[in-house]
RNA sequence: GGCGGAGUGGCCGAGUGGUUAGGCAGCGGCCUGCAAAGCCGUGUACGCCGGUUCGAAUCCGGUCUCCGCCUCCA
């Protein structure tokens, strides 16, 4: 397996601490406002990685923070005069409703930037120590960049490169001894949340909460470091910055996934062009989102514009028909779900196509190319669709296989997958009773009958379709 | 200004030297009472200009345009 890894800009052969294992860290969101199309392509990349990894046959443990305490939260609750913790609950909260809806595994651990500060204030107590860190009175505690040699390395750049542009974009504070000198620590200012430390209240830097919380949930040396592609400088260079200098292992691998950009510019809330999650998930569903999340490579940035939404969600409409032949035809992919790859490669699943299970593991295990990992999946509907039209006795195996494969990619098939609205409108025995009408007018080849009969079926959300065998329907 | 990435058929989006990416939409056909679903066929795409090569979207040089990071950001 290759895994492209941002500090040496050059896919790596994967080689975990532990044979067999993974552990992986990724960056989760700042809870100072709803989440975003960006927040979700991001978990949704993640989510792809650690379902894959497990189905390949690691023991995936997966920590992703919740950074509950920052500046902007700090805003937020002063201007709309409640608790920095009040806007976090809240935030916290409509993250995890969107994430819940689009099929994100939680994590083995989720931990807060606030529950551990304990552990951050040995971080810095042992920086400022060993002399890597220092304090300025009223304002906080610095890493002074110098003592990480390869400073800027995840960037792609040199200490001396960076010097030379600092300042260029925003003042630097003359306080600090080098201007990419990075607070640890922020000095109490009034009315702000405040702990005790050694050298004062205060509260955290962004930097180091994520250092104290990998490193907890994880152990040194752990093996991926994930997040948003504009973590990669500052945040993530900091990170690494504080664990290099104290001499410690940290991520064996660093994977950034881009950016969602809205008309060819970057979606971010600080440029307010960003598309509620929520919204689109209303308007596409979630798999359509997580089928368009597919379709690109996640190191590139993909547009997510209202176009492309539909057209995943035409797509997704085409695999949920899929699934109601597989499941018209008795073949229920259940059987298979708890299949990994190990159990296709030595035999012991009968009944998948080992064939397209290792081109979807040869697509996936180049560095998670999901696209051409999708291009093996959709072959194989389309092959198991004609053999299902001509009867065959592959059938059942190309069917079984594409719908385990979709299910490894986390995407849910037939009318069980989501969204079908059954609440409003026709219940099920309603609409078999007008079915029953209906095969009888068209027995009698009244045909008038039975069109007005499935036009008000679909006026209610029902579509049916006539076979041999007689009608199906499904909701739409 | 520095560093990095990208320009592919109507749209999204793979693809690093030669065989069909895939999805969505369109068109033709099969099937169907008509549909739906499905299958088959169909598009001679690779920003521009040169070059290398028997052969380039894919390599080299140049050029134009766009985007990201350098500041909080998934």
């Amino acid at each position: 397996m290759q895994i492209f890894d941002t500090m040496t800009r050059r896919k790596t052969a994967f080689v975990p601490r532990t044979p067999g294992e993974v552990s992986m860290y990724v960056c989760g969101p700042t809870v100072y406002d709803v989440p975003h199309l960006g927040h979700g392509r991001t978990a949704l990349t993640y989510d792809i990685i650690r379902r894959y990894l497990e189905w390949a046959g690691f023991d995936v443990t997966l920590a992703s923070n919740v950074t509950d305490i920052d500046d902007k939260i700090v805003e937020r609750a002063q201007r709309e005069g409640r608790t920095e913790a009040d806007v976090a609950t809240e935030f916290t909260a409509a993250y995890d409703a969107q994430m819940e809806r689009l099929g994100v595994l939680p994590p083995d651990s989720r931990p807060h930037a606030t529950h551990f500060i304990r552990q951050m204030i040995e971080v810095i107590s042992e920086l400022l120590s060993m002399g890597a860190a220092y304090e300025v009175a009223g304002k906080g505690v610095y890493f002074a960049v110098d003592s990480a040699p390869r400073y800027g390395q995840l960037a792609g750049r040199t200490l001396s490169q960076l010097n030379a542009d600092a300042g260029s974009r925003v003042d630097v504070d003359p306080d600090k001894r080098s201007p990419l000198d990075f607070a640890l620590w922020k000095a109490a200012r009034p009315g702000e949340p405040r702990w005790d430390t050694p050298w004062g209240e205060g509260r955290p830097g962004w930097h180091t909460e994520c250092v104290a919380m990998s490193l907890s949930a994880l152990g040194p040396g752990f093996d991926i470091h994930g997040g948003g592609d504009d973590l990669v400088f500052p945040h993530h260079q900091n990170e690494w910055a504080q664990v290099t200098a104290a001499g410690e292992a940290f991520a064996r691998y660093w994977v950034h996934s881009a950016m969602v950009n809205v008309g060819s510019e970057k979606m971010a809330k600080s440029l307010g062009n960003y598309t509620q999650l929520a919204d689109a998930i209303d308007a596409a569903g979630a798999r359509a989102v997580r089928l368009l999340v597919l379709q690109t490579h996640y190191r590139r940035a993909m547009e997510m514009g209202q176009d492309a939404l539909d057209a995943a969600r035409s797509a997704v409409g085409r695999l949920d028909a899929f699934a109601r032949r597989a499941a018209a035809a008795g073949i229920s992919p259940q059987r298979w779900a708890a299949v990994r790859r190990p159990d296709i490669e030595s035999g012991a699943a009968v009944g998948l196509d080992v064939e397209a299970a290792r081109a979807f593991g040869a697509a996936m295990d180049d560095d998670f190319a999901t696209p051409a990992a999708l291009d093996v999946v959709f072959r194989l509907v389309r092959r198991a669709n004609a053999a299902l039209d001509a009867s065959r006795d592959s059938a059942a195996r190309d069917v079984a296989t594409a719908l385990h494969l979709l299910g490894v990619l986390g995407i849910k098939t037939g009318d069980a997958g989501e969204e079908a609205a059954a609440a409003d409108g026709l219940t099920d025995v309603e609409v078999e009773a007008l079915l029953e009408e209906r095969a009888t007018a068209r027995a009698a080849r009244d045909f008038s009958i039975a069109d007005r009969i499935r036009d008000e079926l679909a006026a209610g959300g029902i579509v049916v379709s006539d076979n041999p065998d007689g009608a199906t329907w499904h909701r739409v």
